[in-house]
DNA sequence: CCTATAACCGTATGTCCATACGATTATTAC
DNA sequence: GTAATAATCGTATGGACATACGGTTATAGG
């Protein structure tokens, strides 16, 4: 159903024709999930979970290769950008439900969720930044998180509307935006 | 009918309800929209102006004061975020649009119109602070304008969520935003 | 073997809504 | 003053959709 999403949008989703594009019956549906807002919800939980899932794939993959922090979290940030259309797709459909959940309580707390878990990676990671060095001691982990996070969204949404060059500086800004926190060498393994 | 967007979300935006609101018959509204999406559009594009022609104020006020384009800047900037309830509804609005844009051709159109015309401010800006001394000579106005429009997004949303400390926070990182860029004092004026 | 539970289907219903349409009143132009 | 245009209304209609519901097949459990 997120493909359904992807290519016409939450209004041309409905019971029937995600049961359809699914091969199943419009009964069927409504025996797994009570209401349609509860299959809309299932969904978003689940997209957002995908992504998460992936974010965590990069980290421990980054780990265990023992690369920087600086490198395992700017790979992991530029996961969340719009440069495939795999990950436009991704990105249309999580951007929907987070216009949607402007309306919708049940959707505004998966969304809430999701950001607050991007946060605290983030500041994790800036965290364990500062006990190995790689990160300047006296830098707060919260309010670097937070503007990383947030220059992180702004730019996916000027990378999905693709005006001419977005891409290419947007992630030269990503770039720049983590070397600026991630300053120094690491000298010793506190992961 | 913003009222209606920002109380129930567009989903209860409907032409019957929008007349209603505003106190006239569904017939009228049929007379001056061809159809609700023209409607819609309408709104969308109210809006947009609204907050673009309140930052504009801002600005030739802040000209007209002889203020640092920091400062100007920075006051501008904030206009954005949601920090009141006027300008949360606002963003309520702007949001829920942008979220539909993914979807909607026409609102995808004003909705970049939008974010050029801001990134294209703020760029000139940029550029008038090298001209005068305010800005490093060597800052790329175009990437400046990317990452501070880029922060200013997020920050926003991150406002609206409303995590403990989020406005004090995004605050903080706005100003501080704006510092990076504009390091230098004014020395002549070329507005 | 039988029974309860789950998986699964198709249709019926009632609601909501955008749009069409015809009619009526005000406003302006000549 | 009258013809034309704009403003305004109320209702009718047809479509789309969420949900309710009753039924059927499969899948174990005892």
């Amino acid at each position: 159903m997120c493909g359904l999403i992807a290519e016409r949008g939450l209004d041309a989703v409905t019971v029937a024709r995600t049961a359809s594009r699914a091969g199943i019956s419009v009964g069927l549906v409504q025996h797994y999930f009570p209401s349609k807002d509860d299959m809309l919800l299932h969904a978003f939980e689940r997209v957002s979970g995908a992504v998460a899932a992936r974010v965590a794939d990069i980290t421990s993959e980054g780990t265990r290769h023992e690369r920087s922090i600086a490198e395992i979290v700017l790979a992991a940030l530029a996961e969340h950008l719009p440069l495939d259309e795999a990950r436009r797709a991704e990105f249309r459909v999580t951007r929907v439900f987070a216009g949607r959940a402007l309306e919708n309580p049940a959707l505004a707390e998966v969304d809430a969720r999701t950001a607050a878990g991007l946060h605290a990676e983030i500041a994790r990671a800036v965290g364990n930044g500062v006990e190995c060095g790689e990160v300047e001691p006296g830098v707060d982990a919260d309010t670097a998180a937070a503007r990383v996070a947030a220059v992180l969204e702004g730019l996916a949404t000027q990378v999905y509307r693709g005006a001419p060059g977005a891409a290419d500086r947007a992630w030269e800004v990503l770039r720049a935006e983590v070397a600026a926190v991630f300053t120094g060498e690491c000298s010793q393994y506190v992961r």
